[in-house]
DNA sequence: GTGGTCTAGACCACC
DNA sequence: GTGGTCTAGACCACG
């Protein structure tokens, strides 16, 4: 896996990092079980500052997306959420209102927009 | 209309607002034309700072959302975008593939996902 | 970079200094990449208040002007416009409209006023 | 002369009208001598306060574009400027570097800037 | 150190 | 009454 970060633009280069990670597992490139690279090592080919990636890989340990062995290295945890089916499909529904309304804003019709999702849900790793 | 903001997130205040006016708007439940509250009534009733109410609406005034009318008051915009065609699909596709990253994250699968979305599409108020 | 801002005249601060940024990038004395001073720097040589300063350049940002990397500074955009060329073309034609106005008010003649358009064009940085 | 405001859009009305007023003159479509519509009377046809019709007509007085005449109305006065020839050459400098900044912002060339010019050049009421 | 957010309170322009 | 501008000063997030 390789990551990229961006330094134009206002979005912190610890949580590009992180959604970067978490596209990457929801795309199925990055498998359970699955090495990252340790801290000191992204934050060279990166060149950003080690505790900007220890940032990133601590707040996916607290999502749980992500498992530290210590001495071992950071690995991609097991899928699956801790959270109780209402408050998951609350936070879905969520954002699924806040994209909608971004469409809508963008001037797409419903056809496009539904298009467009579908299109991409085909590259994503879906479960069962 | 009501809104209500929350001082407890890590979302600003002033952002908040903007959104639940563009989601209003988005619904149908806001019409082109229509007034919004004053600055001011609109402060008071939230129980924040004027000028966090001005922010919001001027930040939807510049993408085209609100129209200001010193003296009279801010209304709803005629709907439309003035971007182009490539940036507005790159915007959407670049939250789409947000969306479905989290949809993943949260266990849910492609056709409860799938089922999902169209539901809520249904709410909002989609072009031509 | 040197800039200036009058407090006497009718003109916002912070709109003065937008604009001087601006003409500072179209004539090319300010090159894309290029850092602009800090918010706080800037609000000292002026003697403005910050939120002033930040104020001309948030703005300038939605504009797509510039970019800023908190905790880094505010840098020059690249240049290019996301707007749709038939809303380009119209805010250009109307300004043009304007200036011809003050041209013919001013008892300028038609020749004198080209010749002093094409004089200053020279002085800009244009695209390709 | 068929004017119009619109109360969309931030512009103060009163501004709009005087820059109606003026574009109408520079365009020869008003001439020196012309007998503009009464306050009351423009006020009616447009929906608007008397009072912001009067604002932009002794606007324009002082200007020296129009004269009131008491008991016989408002005029559209001879041609030419009081300014001194060096005022009068810096503030279209200044008007011509502020719209080619924008030309240069909304990313067209130097070509194009120059065609569109002399293409709206040719719709005005140029001296001598 | 950088920019971002929020508050409190003053004054102005417009209608 | 409306929104817009500006100041002073506090606190937070980022690198």
């Amino acid at each position: 896996m390789e990551f990229e970060v961006s330094t134009t633009g206002r979005e912190p280069i610890y949580r590009q990092l992180a959604g970067q990670i978490r596209e990457a597992i929801a795309r199925g490139r990055l498998a359970p079980g699955a090495r990252l690279p340790s801290v000191r090592e992204l934050s060279k080919t990166l060149v950003v500052n080690p505790n900007t990636v220890a940032r990133a890989y601590t707040d996916l340990e607290h999502e749980g997306v992500l498992n530290t062995r210590p001495g071992l290295g950071v690995f991609v945890a097991a899928p699956g959420s801790d959270l109780t089916r209402p408050v998951r499909k609350k936070r879905l529904v969520d954002s699924i209102d806040t994209l909608l309304t971004e469409a809508v804003h963008l001037d797409f019709s419903h056809s496009e927009t539904l298009a467009l999702i579908q299109d991409r849900m085909s590259q994503f790793h879906w479960k069962s």
